[in-house]
Order: structure tokens, then C-alpha cells, then sequence
RNA sequence: GGCCAGGUAGCUCAGUCGGUAGAGCAGAGGACUGAAAAUCCUCGUGUCGGCAGUUCGAUUCUGUCCCUGGCCA
């Protein structure tokens, strides 16, 4: 049996993947599958650019407000909810079209994820508790006894990843770097059409300007207050991701108002840098314009229909 | 018109007691297996405003011109 076929559409914020995602699900039949580590949260609409209600009524989309803006999402359980909802579409006899620019999240989805623990927080708290006391490097010398070949792939400042590492270790007396090994990101259930989606530098970085100020016209710093008065902490993850971590500073009266603006779209711009980054690694992305629509179309219903993928 | 400050990297500025220069910001590139909109790494040659003079050598000293800001007319 062969395995299903998904279309993937990815690249960076404010590329203009929503656009794309819908036109394209239309004309394939197709239902969204939203791959967006910060679209997940309930009651985060203007600052994460989420689809509309119209919108979300002309299509399905999936993976939107999954969550509260305190939950503690994680890629393992993005791709979990997300072969859920592909298996629901394709029961329903229609196309999946993946659309997101989280990297990792996308990544999961195409080719899975070891089977190790989820974020452990006590354990968590211990070990930056360690860190604390007994000074910067203390947990990287930790790792390298443990696991040296894990530490010799995290830089030493990487206290997100050194931290993950040792959690790993603990938890299940494996090093990361063998469960990684064993794995290799070779679990691929579909057979993937990859889209990336790019512009000029120029061009994107207009349009994430506009968009910014857009947000604020639109209210998003309401949206921020309401959130802090259900309260929801600003120091949050998710009210520290781009957009929200601005404007919780200027409701804090840390930032003026057009330095909010500013800030957020510097913020943003570095996001859709390092998304590229992410993005530009994979060799398999067939890069194209949003405006070449058609040409897209074209490319994803011959894929839908069974054709071989060349290039 | 006179006096005083300044004119050095896209921006703000430092510096060279004369041997052609460096920070912050902006920007660029990269890494990434349960925080991923997070976290982390790397990257700075530019007629040192123009012209002339002194000098082996001037961005640095001198003269002059241009420009900007301030004060006085």
C-alpha cells in the first residue's frame, strides 16, 4: 500500500502562506492543517495572524486554538493532533494541505519524532536551579560526561538544548544523541509535496512592516490586556513570543508606543530570517513566488493525481 | 556676515601623541529531534567631507573651500 500524499506549504512569516493555503485548498479539495506553534493558543488572534472566521469557514482548518495561551504545547503533541486530524480528512475523502512555519513542528510531521519523554518541569526547575549555584557551565560539563557526543553538537551557551539533553538522560538512562541516532528522522508515513514559499528580501520585510502595524491598528494591544486580565502571566512562552512580548512591554509603560511598533518589527523580521534559515537546510522544498499561484496549483494537482515527483 | 562645535561603516559615535581605523545598533550567514514566534553561534575596508601644503609617509598637523548644528549680529 502505497502512502498518502501531503502537500506541504511552509516559509516564513508574512510570506503570505494563509492566502496561498486557501486558494490552493479550494482547488484540491483540501482541508488545512495549520502547522504554527503559536496559532494553537486560544484567545491569540491579531498577533499570531490567525486565519479569520471567514476565512476558517471557507475552508477546515485544524490545529487552531487547541490550546490555552498557558498550556504546555510541544511539537510531539502538535504531531499527534495533527495524524489525527489527517486521518479525519482523508476518512472524509479529501486532500491534506499542511501549512505552517514552524520548522520543527513540520519536520515531526514529515518524518517523526523519538519516542523519548515529554518536558519533565520539576526536573526542569532543578536543573536551572543547578545552574544558579554552581555557575555557567556547571550543566554543560554535566552533559559531557553523560552524553560528550550530544555536547559536542550543543554549544555551551545552548541552555535550552544542554537542558533537553539532560532531561533526556534522566529520564530514560539513554543519551539524547543515541535516541537521535537510532531514530534519524526516518519515520516518513506520506509521501510529501514541499512548497516553500519566498520573496525578495525587500518585498518581505515591507510587508511584515505593514502587517506589524496593522496588528496594533487592529488592537492587539486589547488583545494583550484581556489576556493579562484573565490572568494569563506575561511571562508566559507564549506571551513571549514575537508580537506579545512587545506589547506586554508597552502595557508594562516599558516601551512607548512607537517603539513597540519598531521593536516588534525587528522582532519579526529576525523570526522570518531564522525561519529561512530553518527552511533553506531542506533540499526537497520546491521554492516559488506566492503570486505564482498557478504554477503552484499545477504542481500539487499532478502530485495529488499520483505523479511521480521529479527534482 | 562673525564666533564656536562637528563632518570617520546604512545609523549613532570612539580612536589614531603622524605609520590608512573600531564599538553599539541596523543588517547578513548558520545551527536546531517535546520551549521552536524559543534558544544559540559567526560576520565590521570604510575616497576617516573636497582640494592643496608640511612630511619618507596625512584620516591624524597646517591652510583653504564645502556641508551641518549652535550662539552672536
Amino acid at each position: 500500500m502505497s502512502r498518502p500524499r501531503v502537500i506541504f506549504i511552509v516559509g516564513p512569516t508574512g510570506v503570505g502562506k494563509t492566502d496561498v493555503a486557501l486558494t490552493l485548498a479550494s482547488r484540491l479539495d483540501a482541508e488545512i492543517v495549520s502547522a504554527d506553534s503559536m496559532q494553537v493558543h486560544r484567545y491569540m488572534d491579531i498577533g499570531t495572524a490567525k486565519p479569520t472566521p471567514s476565512q476558517r469557514q471557507e475552508r477546515p482548518h485544524h490545529l487552531l486554538d487547541v490550546v490555552d495561551p498557558d498550556g504546555d504545547f510541544d511539537a510531539s503533541q502538535f504531531r499527534e493532533h495533527a495524524l489525527a486530524a489527517m486521518e479525519g480528512i482523508r476518512a472524509r475523502g479529501r486532500n491534506v494541505l499542511v501549512a505552517g512555519g514552524a520548522g520543527l513542528y513540520v519536520k515531526t510531521l514529515a518524518r517523526g519524532l523519538f519516542a523519548g519523554p515529554p518536558r519533565d518541569a520539576e526536573l526542569r526547575a532543578a536543573l536551572e536551579q543547578a545552574a544558579a549555584e554552581q555557575g555557567p557551565g556547571h550543566l554543560f560539563e554535566r552533559l559531557r560526561r553523560v552524553d560528550p557526543d550530544a555536547a559536542g553538537r550543543i554549544h555551551r551557551h545552548d541552555k535550552v538544548r544542554i537542558i533537553r539533553a539532560l532531561e533526556v538522560f534522566q529520564g530514560t538512562g539513554k543519551p539524547l544523541s543515541q535516541w537521535q541516532r537510532e531514530h534519524g528522522f526516518d519515520d516518513r508515513p506520506f509521501e510529501v509535496l514541499g512548497v516553500g514559499l519566498e520573496r525578495p528580501r525587500s518585498e518581505l520585510y515591507e510587508r511584515i512592516d505593514r502587517r506589524c502595524a496593522e496588528m496594533l491598528e487592529a488592537g492587539l494591544l486589547d488583545e494583550v490586556r484581556e489576556l493579562l486580565d484573565r490572568g494569563y502571566g506575561p511571562g508566559l512562552r507564549s506571551l513571549q513570543s514575537v508580537g506579545y512580548r512587545q506589547a506586554v512591554q508597552c502595557l508594562a509603560g516599558e516601551l512607548s508606543r512607537s517603539d513597540t511598533l519598531s521593536s516588534m518589527q525587528q522582532a519579526t523580521r529576525r523570526l522570518a530570517k531564522r525561519q529561512l534559515t530553518w527552511f533553506r537546510a531542506d533540499p526537497s522544498l520546491h521554492w516559488m513566488h506566492p503570486a505564482r499561484i498557478d504554477a503552484i496549483d499545477r504542481m500539487c494537482l499532478r502530485f495529488v493525481a499520483g505523479a511521480e515527483l521529479t527534482g
